[in-house]
DNA sequence: ATATACATACATTCAAGTATGTATATAATG
DNA sequence: CATTATATACATACTTGAATGTATGTATAT
């Protein structure tokens, strides 16, 4: 083989990414091998190789496809947080999240693989603190949300919206999670939207 | 060496569950080879091959130590869902898991393990399924202590009780997650058991 | 005397990393 | 503009290390 022109080069790594998510998902991170990635791509190792310095700079280079989009999304949803709602505006957010992970397969696979299928020790415990940044980061998003809303008198009385804010943020956190792993999709799937209308609702005042 | 006495041989096998423990948590379990569990127990692979048939099967032995007696805890404390007061029981129950993850060092690092040092794949997907059984229990447990309130009058006008069940479903789920990650402890860990009480104190009617 | 509770030794497999080969797109040059 | 040079984008081949599983050895409690 040979050199190929940029736009065939950037195909070839995008076809690296997506075979390693599909291995990293069917055998997890750990288990997953180099060779098997290349012939899930139809390329060899030396692709591979050629592309990313090993397989944690591989892993990584996936969940950044994702996460950044991701990241967008949430912050396009929550400024209606600053309008006359801010209770809808962090509702806005959290089903926003949704949405992206029930339409598109590759974040939800991604997800899979994040949550569940990769061990966070050494050279993978950075990618453990990364999204603990952008979760904090949200989380304060939350919690300015709420300040907002409590000054508007939306919340009950008495109220500490830092609380309020940790529990919203445990429980998106949870949601994901059991979203995720919802065996047949009928527990939490089918109700994830409800619950955090719920959520929401019960943090309105009366 | 040669053969012991039963206590002698349960006391090596207990070694060996303590140190697969030591070195899950330092080195993941995908990492972690038999060797260095054998070094760390000061016992050769041996004596692993001879209590468990593999790793996966040492895994789980690890995960039983701690996963039974805290269903036990548990489920002694929600029924104080059918006293009184429903809702105490509900936060109870949550601190009561709370508090064993504080306190006792054994379960925390297995459920850091179980967590996050564990992918979830073939022979470990039994591990994945089971514990999703216990908290699917637990989930109908708070639906029915959220019934027994609702019929208390205890909650608010209106409340889906099957919605809030799963709301703090997966609090707790996203609590834990939280509590386990948290990096200096200030942000969570201080703030564990306000959250949960402030969690319990939102659903009670006023 | 025998089964137990290991330790030791061995064979096999396999993955990572690296070194090297090579065809071609692109830049350099006349 | 044609030719040459060079870096690119991989494929191939090799080396090394290490972990698993198993087979075998052995001291001792019963």
């Amino acid at each position: 083989m040979a050199r190929k022109t940029k736009a065939d080069t950037e195909h070839t790594r995008l076809k690296i990414i997506a075979a390693a998510r599909k291995v990293f998902s069917e055998r997890g991170v750990g288990r997953t091998t180099l060779a098997q990635i290349a012939a899930a791509a139809d390329v060899t190792r030396g692709a591979i190789y050629w592309h990313f310095a090993n397989k944690p700079e591989l892993f990584f280079a996936m969940r950044e496809q994702v996460l950044l989009p991701l990241i967008d999304s949430v912050d396009e949803n929550l400024p209606a947080a600053d309008l006359d709602d801010p209770l809808q505006g962090i509702q806005s957010s959290m089903t926003a999240i949704l949405n992206i992970l029930e339409n598109d397969e590759t974040t939800r696979t991604t997800f899979e693989i994040i949550t569940f299928k990769c061990e966070y020790v050494d050279e993978f415990l950075h990618a453990h603190t990364q999204p603990m940044k952008i979760a904090c980061d949200f989380k304060q998003k939350l919690l300015k949300a709420y300040d907002t809303a409590q000054r508007k008198d939306h919340l009950p009385v008495g109220t500490d919206t830092v609380l309020l804010a940790l529990d919203s943020y445990a429980f998106i956190k949870g949601l994901i999670n059991l979203w995720l792993s919802d065996p047949d999709g009928t527990t939490v799937r089918a109700r994830a939207h409800a619950m955090i209308a719920a959520h929401i609702a019960l943090r309105r005042r009366r």
